[in-house]
DNA sequence: TTGAAAGCGCTAACAT
DNA sequence: ATGTTAGCGCTTTCAA
């Protein structure tokens, strides 16, 4: 007899037990006598049992697969940002005995020649969309009755759960951080203020100087750039220090790659930091870490946003009703050298 | 009648054909008549039909899927020098309808606790394995029959497809380009000698200052580290300017991270980068970019190296039979400041 | 070239 | 608490 993988049938003529009873402990189900418990168990490790994949995804019409979606531009980015979300989906996944199927879709509006192959052939029992995408993808996992869960993207007309980072406490951080440093003249740069991150972030600075009494002056707040990269940050510290009413002493930029920008440009215009400008960025990437000086900035949880999604979806799809939840993970001040602070790390409270 | 997801039998009978010549047209066979298989594409397009994965799975016994493995140290490293590779691989399978799941095991020996679960549940068709590993996990796959191939790792004790970096041309590209500049004092600082890149970035260094007539001397050759991180390459550093006989003008370092580490400890010596000594690293990764002088180095395909092993899987599979290739991919020199040659890239040839 | 029919290995009513 | 049985939606002989 060649050596065939063992099926529930080997273990339930093992025991003695019909195939169902064996089911029955294979999903944990109450109703199963202990001794009867013990018993399968027994038999299931002897026989190096293990139930496959296919025939319990057959039979119970699920995958055991969540669909993780990043737009092309996220996935190829050098940055490793959305990498670390979804190995942080990937991992807490893993827990729940889900695997993580990748895939990505392109930026702009759908083309349906490219609709993800697991959502055609069934093969996710939910959907992690992570960044910001056209609603037309998120239209296309609702229509097919799929539990969806979005990370640090939010489109208010879909009803959709989502796990933001806590922007707006970040940006408090921030402005509580310069403030602290004694810097009453904060100028902002803030890229593309059409993302809900970005925009969040604004709103907090602005609710950050306000606390603090201190005026929010146009001409230092730079909210004219289309996206937010490096050389946003660069153009944005430009204009801002081209201003003929005096300069801010203290910069915050909404994402750590603007004020990287706006970091080359100070360069260039010899402006030093921290000494003559302090500059505080958002995100806590790696090449914050490169700069010289080295950027203070918000730490972002970026696995914990992907695990913290993989738990809502685990949840959605358990419940198998389509409920709603919006979910904001924590973020810290990281006080480098660019801020001229004191070099510590606050931890905010969670949110 | 609610609206189901149509199945082969829908196709079926809309055609009014069998099952079996749905399935045959699915499975692109021959022998069925164009006229056939043009109605058939007609239902099924019609009819926006979709084998499912989970079907297909259970009556074929494969799972379309390919299971990539990472230790977790791999994985959780900062740079994403593994994590490029795995969207390689990612990119690739997609091309050929394979899903990619990912997973992590333990750096040591295996715990049987913790074999992947898409091995236990038989739902993968064929391993990837990315970087040093223990071997007893490349059996664990052998074991069960399944194709494997390894990236950035050879184990000449085992029967298995890898595909490496062309580390030796790698070297020789460096001590090329290092003897070009009139470079004759070279030394090297290798890391730990027992992984196999290493070795062959170490055996290709020989070959290229034999080739240019250049003596390898002892005192420059560090080769005593455990490890191949930043501190190695700090600490090999240290080691090699403290030598009494004369100092190399020029380093060759097995790779970035020790490269960069190297750099680090010249700086705190006060020896100028290019201009007291050239250096060159291997693998390119990302810190190169932002240290200063950026680091001249021998670039590697990393997304490149994930893809050649999903096509080699994808072949074994097919095949049903075990073949054993040995794939290497092509480096590039890229040149930039911590060598002070004229800032360019030379492509190497395909190996 | 096409069809009939027997599974693949589970789950989930339903029955006992 | 456990057993019986009918599928889940395909692939794959084997026959026609």
């Amino acid at each position: 007899m060649a050596t065939r993988r063992p099926t529930i049938r080997d273990v339930a003529k093992k025991t003695g037990l019909s195939v169902s009873t064996i089911s029955l402990v294979l999903n944990e189900q109450e109703n199963v006598s202990d001794e009867t418990r013990r018993r399968v168990k027994k038999a299931i490790s002897e026989l190096k049992y293990h139930p496959r994949r296919s025939a319990r995804g057959l039979a119970s019409q699920t995958s055991g697969n969540i669909g993780f979606i990043l737009t092309e531009d996220h996935f190829l980015q050098a940055e490793p940002f959305y990498t670390k979300v979804f190995l942080g989906t990937e991992f807490e996944a893993r827990r729940h005995q889900y695997y993580v199927l990748l895939t990505t879709v392109d930026k702009g509006r759908k083309s349906n020649r490219d609709i993800p192959r697991f959502l055609l052939e069934h093969n996710v029992d939910g959907i992690i969309i992570a960044g910001r995408i056209s609603p037309g993808w998120i239209d296309e996992c609702l229509s097919r009755d799929l539990p969806v869960v979005l990370i640090d993207f939010e489109e208010p007309s879909r009803r959709v759960s989502t796990v933001m980072i806590d922007n707006r406490a970040g940006a408090l951080l921030a402005v509580d951080h310069l403030a602290s440093l004694g810097h009453a003249r904060i100028g902002l740069i803030a890229g593309d203020i059409g993302h809900p991150s970005i925009a969040e972030r604004i709103a907090g600075f602005a609710a950050g100087l306000k606390a603090h009494g201190i005026e929010m002056r146009p001409e230092w707040t730079i909210t004219d750039q289309p996206e937010t990269g490096i050389e946003n940050g660069a153009t944005a510290a430009r204009k801002l220090f081209s201003s003929v009413n005096g300069r801010p002493t203290a910069i915050f930029a909404a994402n750590d790659a603007m004020a990287i920008g706006c970091l080359q440009t100070l360069k260039e215009l010899k402006i030093a930091v921290p000494r003559d400008v302090a500059l505080v960025g958002f995100d806590d990437i790696e090449a914050g870490l490169h700069v010289e000086p080295r950027l203070t900035t918000i730490h972002v949880h970026k696995e914990e946003l992907g695990a913290i999604a993989a738990r809502r979806l685990v949840e959605l799809i358990a419940a198998g009703s389509p409920s709603v939840t919006r979910t904001t993970a924590a973020v810290d001040l990281v006080v480098r050298e660019s801020s001229g602070g004191p070099i510590t790390v606050t931890v905010s409270k969670r949110a």
